[in-house]
DNA sequence: TTAGATGCAAAGACTTTGCGCACTT
DNA sequence: AAGTGCGCAAAGTCTTTGCATCTAA
């Protein structure tokens, strides 16, 4: 219940600014992002929501995250095979995803600076670094499958 | 009909290496994937093997890929919001994909040559190099956008 | 011969859409 | 009052699975 009242305050105004209308539903999942500090997949802020507001059904999620991508508050990555995941843009972060354990660790963007540089350079694209997701394996997985051979 | 008949038969190779059976429907796959300079959707991978061999069902595309995984010889990414694409596992790249127009364009791997050292340091994460997607607007969105503003 | 591979159809996971009522402004 | 937003249910897309049949080895 850490909900940081001025995160979801600042996508209230978002909204208001773009002439659309706060409701229930809208606030519940601007609490739900706010709450949570990585990312979740729709099936989790449904869940969530629907804890507080158990009326609220799994279209208005996916039509009120689509809602709040569009007014730039909230962005989301495919990470690994599944669904995709939802965050607070404000969280400028890149992801790292283990193919092994499936588990994902947020990094800051800031690694991603000379990278972004070359990029641009090298075939003037400009990377989203909202929407970095990194596949590989972690330490752990990496250490076991050591031990394993 | 440029078929690399070294790639095809290496994957074929496996195959046999690890006691499969070789059918129709993988040598068909193992051609389509190796005429293919780029990746394809699973879809475009059935469409262009029913081509030549029209009895091949979708789930034994499918199947087959996920039997090409295993062997190591293909590898799969999810570029932007859709299905996943495949390509040779020999063809080390990153992908990077415009989140504007949506097409793809692929770079040698070693641009994220930095990148991974860094990872690997800092976290002990262990880059995957075949699975490199990376989100972003190209240069010919970035001027368009540009124009209309 | 016989275990693995396939085709078909159905199920599953995730997401989008149509429609009429409800609620925000 | 006016029109956006919502719930519900159905459809859509991509992928997986069950089962009987077929086929490579």
């Amino acid at each position: 219940m850490t909900e940081q009242r001025n995160d979801v305050d600042e996508i209230l105004s978002a909204i208001r600014a773009a002439a659309r209308r706060v409701t229930v539903a809208k606030r519940t999942v601007a609490e739900v992002l706010c709450d949570a500090n990585g990312h979740l997949s729709a099936d989790e802020i449904t869940t969530a929501v629907q804890q507080r507001q158990p009326e609220v059904s799994p279209s208005t999620i996916y039509r009120i995250l689509e809602e709040f991508e569009e007014l730039k508050v909230v962005v989301h990555s495919h990470l690994g095979q599944s669904a995709a995941v939802y965050h607070l843009s404000g969280a400028v972060h890149g992801h790292l995803t283990c193919e092994e354990c499936e588990r994902t660790v947020q990094i800051p963007a800031s690694h991603f600076d000379a990278l972004s540089k070359d990029l641009q350079k090298s075939y003037g694209f400009l990377l989203d670094r909202h929407h970095v997701a990194i596949s590989g394996w972690c330490a752990l997985c990496q250490a076991a499958q050591l031990k394993r051979s």
